[in-house]
DNA sequence: GTCTATACTTCGATAGAC
DNA sequence: GTCTATCGAAGTATAGAC
């Protein structure tokens, strides 16, 4: 980064604030913003959370907004990021089940910051609501370009439009976080296998197909 | 239903209020709950948006949260009656793709309301919350059961868990309110068929399957 | 069943000391 | 970077006339 500020020892990489606070920031917003929906949650929790008063939240962010803006895209740039680096995996057959390993585990370990991203779009201003759908927008791009590839190699069936294989795996993948619990009897590993191979196989029997 | 009440002309079923105008009140506060969420809807927006004031609502209702109870329960109504009578469909090979496509064009016709208790869930009191949690279980065990007789007539693979083939449906068929533009290429019914062949035949080309 | 008027609370954000 | 104190606006809901 071209930060021009010097840090001694620690006093991150953002420009005027520390990594760790502000990343602590996000994260105990997003999970109260999941708990009780953005409209919902007031700057005073938010401080109370955070054992700050409500006035030295400002020193950090300059509105309410401007969280729901940064927890956006900061789990889209993760998600991105873990995806398409799933998406360069070795064993073509695998591909399709590496990104959606790569999707679930990102998702719910982010899980606070996702759903919010998710649900709030909402919530945002019309400028800021385009600024995170063009982020959106790339992933969708990413996770729909790689299932035409896997079509063109025949490893996904092409009778149906690419554009609608990936909704439908968007959907079976983004509705998890509404009931996944961590403390459940599968890891999101293997949650991961297993819808891969609805997804991939499905729901029928192999002995009645064809 | 054993109505108890005869019906003149108008004023319907509720005991206490007139129909229509209990209904308009509800679609539009699902409309506005669905557009701004629930936290951030304002009593004084949803009176501009029905031509009142806003101290003539609580003609209607006792409060706002009241709304957000009527909206949960009516759309869970509603879809457990209509995927009940689609599954003693009598071809017992398309009693999943009848499921599939009575849940979607309910879903999908009262998606403000549909949308609007699935994601406000949080935004109810404990005791709201049990009450649509208690309905939203019976509706999921109503799609649990069937799958599971399915598995047994030997048209679902038997080899996952039918908790999870359900969730798995449920992702799939759920998260598709976010994305369903009624004036799009494609009809709730078209869709149906589409994420029907998803789910039960997969992804994977039939060549490559065994 | 709708109105005007208002009570009471809480909100996001700012000012300025330390 | 955190504090105390406060501003101005907006929130839900109620009172009582018509």
């Amino acid at each position: 980064m071209d930060s021009s500020t010097h840090s001694p020892i620690k006093q991150g990489e953002a420009p005027d604030d520390d990594g760790k606070t502000a990343d602590r920031l996000l994260q105990t917003a997003a999970s109260l913003f999941r708990k009780k929906g953005y409209g919902a949650s007031t700057t005073r929790e938010l401080s109370d959370l955070l054992g700050i008063q409500k006035a030295s939240l400002y020193h950090h962010i300059r509105s309410k907004e401007d969280l729901l803006v940064a927890i956006s895209l900061e789990s889209l740039k993760r998600i991105i990021a873990t995806v398409a680096a799933a998406s360069s995996v070795e064993d073509p057959g695998r591909r399709m089940e590496a990104m959606i390993t790569a999707h679930l585990e990102t998702a719910l370990r982010d899980c606070d910051m996702h759903l919010t991203m998710l649900v709030e779009l909402r919530s945002l201003s019309p400028e800021h609501r385009a600024e995170v759908l063009r982020l959106r927008d790339r992933y969708e791009a990413l996770v729909r370009n790689i299932i035409a590839e896997e079509q063109r190699d025949g490893h996904i069936r092409a009778d149906i439009d690419p554009k609608y294989l990936t909704l439908a795996l968007l959907n079976l993948l983004n509705w998890t976080i509404f009931w996944y619990d961590p403390k459940g009897e599968h890891s999101a590993a293997e949650l991961a296998t297993m819808l891969s191979t609805i997804f991939l196989d499905g729901a029928r029997p192999r002995a009645e197909i064809g």
